[in-house]
DNA sequence: AAGGATGTGCCCAAAATTTGGACACACCCT
DNA sequence: AGGGTGTGTCCAAATTTTGGGCACATCCTT
């Protein structure tokens, strides 16, 4: 089957998050824009968050597609701070709207994702127990999360923040750790 | 109802018709990519030829209701020849198909579509005979399809055929004819 | 000239999806 | 307190999609 409703839906949807915060779109606004039936949109998805978090783990899983092999757990953090800096605008509308709770919920779950994914390639040799890989990749997401969060807070005013290189500065040295403390 | 399947088939046949000749292209290779069953198709569309005459028929309202509207004659004619100079790919394409008859059956019926309501509009309060607007409409619109078909076979080197300015020097003296004709 | 491969247009019944209508519940506003 | 709006859920009917099969035509090969 080829769920060219649930695409329609997710196309509207993105479309009216770029026109207003997620706390103003109802379903109804993105079943009129589509032009189907607001069951239709029940039988798709469960709802609005459950649409969002599809949406975001999509584009996520896209874009680290695109990205070339890494190598090292260097690379793993600058391609997952890259993709938070590249998605901002996406943050931002979900930050914007009144629901506090649900920005650090995506924003969280968007940069773990990525987080996750790098460092299970950095640590792929390394004889790292899945404790320690659970670790790091809370370290280096927290990080990331409350480099982001601030960052917005302050209106995003710089292209890309100046701490942003003292975090990641950080965070190289956490893996490093992990993996001694790891092998004593 | 947003028909989604139907807007799916046509992209994936215009996407197809970009690659290769319209005689090359089965209704396998449109429901392959558009991932789609095969008796989708039929439910949407008799054939390929009903399927290619829908997006004509669209493209060509769509192009038109895009145009300012026109006051005189001249512009029509003006706004006919552009309209087959703008879709000269997509005519092309049709051209480049074993079957002649398909390429002038729908290339005449794309002019005669922009000729007719053009006409229209400039005979609109000059009291011209519905049978005297009809001859007029087959005149303006066999004089663009030679012209347009004569193109094609030369194999579209100009830009803007010279042709094109004699053939609507032509165009421009029949409906003044057809008027005084019909006041006499 | 027979056979295989490919495509067409059509049929059917089952499965999946979409629709319109209804309902209780929550929230905001005044 | 009550009207307006939105949510999430239910249902049955309507529509759409699917997978299977069919006879027929065409092209190509042997």
């Amino acid at each position: 089957m080829a769920n060219f409703t649930g695409k329609a839906i997710k196309e509207s949807f993105v479309k009216l998050l770029n026109e207003k915060p997620l706390a103003r779109i109802s379903v109804k606004d993105i079943v009129e824009d589509c032009g189907i039936n607001r069951n239709s949109f029940y039988y798709h998805f469960q709802d609005i968050p459950a649409l969002l978090e599809e949406i975001i783990t999509e584009q996520a899983d896209e874009l680290i597609a695109n990205y070339p092999e890494i190598e090292s757990l260097e690379e793993g953090i600058e391609v997952a701070t890259d993709f938070a800096i590249k998605n901002k605008m996406a943050v931002f509308h979900i930050y914007n709207s009144v629901n506090r709770d649900m920005y650090e919920k995506y924003t969280m779950r968007l940069i773990r994702h990525v987080v996750t994914r790098y460092l299970e390639v950095a640590f792929k040799d390394a004889g790292v127990s899945p404790e320690d890989k659970d670790l790091a990749i809370k370290l280096v997401s927290c990080s990331l999360f409350g480099l982001v969060y601030d960052w917005l807070d302050s209106g995003m005013n710089e292209e890309r923040p100046a701490d942003i290189h003292r975090v990641c500065e950080l965070c190289r040295g956490i893996p490093e750790i992990i993996i001694e403390r790891s092998n004593s």
